[in-house]
DNA sequence: TTGAAAGCGATACCAT
DNA sequence: ATGGTATCGCTTTCAA
């Protein structure tokens, strides 16, 4: 009960110099105790501790940092596309548990794809005073991502290329992780073949692209659609192909999303059995639905494990060249990729 | 060219005073200009603007905070149980929107449902001086949430009730909403009804169980199991319960991956055509599986923006009572809850 | 081992 | 409107 009331209203505003003096030692004697750098007698130390514990002193994470010799903030800024997607958030959970680990935190926001919202939030980063930065970039606010870089923020690049000199990168084998299924479906027969896509600047979406192109370059293969950000649009526009008077036999798809959308309008024309679908990236759920779908998956986790390594390795003093870690992606049969081609 | 070279290695460790000199004009001055509280010349602002640009200034939000009389960081913190899990990943997005359009940032981690992971958190946000915190509280930390509150941050739980005076909070009507899912079980004549829910420490787990219980108090009504918390210990259990004698006509289930568990397992039994289904918490494709999976949804991304409100309500000077917002759930039919009891 | 004092970069007050 | 200056809470020499 006393100890209640001397706590209560406590804390903020009580500092170093408050515990110095109740403690009777000098201020940077508490600094010694808080941060556990050099000697302190036993006995002082104690005695910085209980008062501590009795003023309800809180560390400042943000003065010390403001004094400390490396001026670290011990966090990193995270830019997603949209942390509600799960692809983000695995990547997110991935690179708070490596940062936690170290004792740092971090701060993340989402671009929605937007360059305009990319650049905010890294010179909002850069002014916090991140440490360092994690970027899946739109590829179109380079720009930031140079100042951040020249302003001395470690930059690391995740899931997507950047044309920036001395950024780490982590991708995936999207090109080869593509042709490899398509390559599954020509040699089930098939010829013709829709490629669904998302917006090609994008740099994931040109790759996937051009391993799409590898192994069914022709125009006949079956329509390329691109621009494809919703999975209402894909949903649509995958029924306006199946309309057509020589529909696909198979359909690629080049996200998430998409792959959803077409599986919908597949659902909804009672197709999901008679013609093939192969989607990037896997998400929840597609081994249950009938057929499964197959897909091209990537480990987000581990793509985050990689970026949140090379940027502590930046953090740690690596200043070697610019290093680019390419995970491999893992093709998944569950049904829906080995549906074979009309005979004939 | 030139423009490069003289901003090539600048940024990091120039400070106001720097530009204040550089510009001929006195430090207050370009902080004035920086913040753009009070007037200043255009003239001696645009002076100031063009020394800041020259030298690469970047306004050190850090050294800004610790001056600043109302010590704002500018940053709220956010306790989730698993950014990874699509609910707290759309709780994270809705709070950090709202938290965007005030410039503030938000840091985030994941307790995992683990009280010590959940007090670390609590505790190094506050040594980073977040100006709040958002909590999905797991129920066994809450002395750190009052050490938290007792310290002057402001503390809004959320999903989740807490047994603390003065915590805002904001929750779904988990019993309700249980409860007429329920009923609807009952209406369609089932009389053996599983209710499988996890961890009963958790507040949510224990008023949904209640709201089962409000319609099915009786023993023999089905098999009730708790503690669940994976797919893979749900889909057994439910193995379980349909290899018993007298095995359910219908299940309750009181979260996302103990639904997905038991539809696994149906499915694995070919029962899910028989055996009814409900599940607590909607999740992506649930209207894709066959038959589509009825749900008591909730909107994460409402609870979110209510929870952000109540904060910054706080952070905006509201002194008052703990305010306690309960957002409506909503039955979704999609097939699986509405197979009706066999006959006899 | 310990304490005094000098800043870290910025804001806010007080003169001018 | 502008400049000087005293801090904010802490870390880090530098002497003792």
């Amino acid at each position: 009960m006393a100890e209640d009331r001397r706590q209560a209203g406590a804390g903020r505003g009580v500092t170093m110099r408050d515990v110095a003096e109740r403690a009777g030692v000098g201020l940077a004697t508490v600094s010694r105790v808080v941060n556990g750098t050099s000697a302190v007698t036993p006995e002082l130390a104690d005695k910085v501790r209980e008062a501590a514990r009795d003023l309800g002193y809180r560390h400042d994470a943000t003065a010390s940092s403001l004094r400390r010799a490396d001026r670290r903030t011990d966090t990193v800024a995270l830019v997603l596309e949209d942390v509600a997607n799960p692809f983000s958030s695995a990547l997110q959970r991935a690179i708070t548990d490596a940062a936690s680990e170290r004792g740092v935190l971090v701060l993340s926001g989402s671009s929605d794809e937007n360059p305009i919202r990319e650049r905010d939030l890294v010179e909002t980063f850069t002014a916090r005073r991140a440490d360092g930065l994690i970027v899946v970039p739109t590829g179109r606010a380079d720009d930031a991502l140079r100042a951040a870089q020249s302003f001395g923020t470690p930059l690391v690049a995740v899931d997507r290329m950047v044309e920036l000199a001395g950024v780490d990168t982590v991708t995936v084998d999207n090109r080869e992780g593509t042709a490899a299924a398509a390559e599954r479906l020509r040699a089930a027969g098939h010829r013709r073949v829709a490629y669904f896509g998302d917006q090609p600047s994008i740099w994931t979406a040109g790759e996937r692209l051009a391993g799409f192109f590898d192994v069914f370059p022709q125009t006949p293969a079956g329509p390329v659609c691109r621009g494809l950000t919703s999975v209402e649009q894909a949903e649509q526009t995958a029924r306006e192909a199946l309309a057509a008077p020589e529909p696909p036999t198979a359909f690629v798809s080049g996200q998430n999303l998409i792959t959803i959308g077409i599986r919908r309008a597949l659902q909804e024309a009672g197709l999901e059995h008679r013609i093939a679908l192969v989607g990037f990236d896997d998400f929840p759920l597609a081994d249950l639905l009938t057929p499964g779908v197959s897909v091209i998956a990537q480990d987000p986790a581990q793509l985050g494990r990689e970026a949140a390594s090379l940027l502590f390795a930046r953090l740690d003093g690596y200043e070697g060249p610019a290093r680019h870690t390419i995970v491999p992606t893992r093709y998944i049969a569950r049904g829906s990729g080995e549906i074979p081609a009309p005979a004939g």
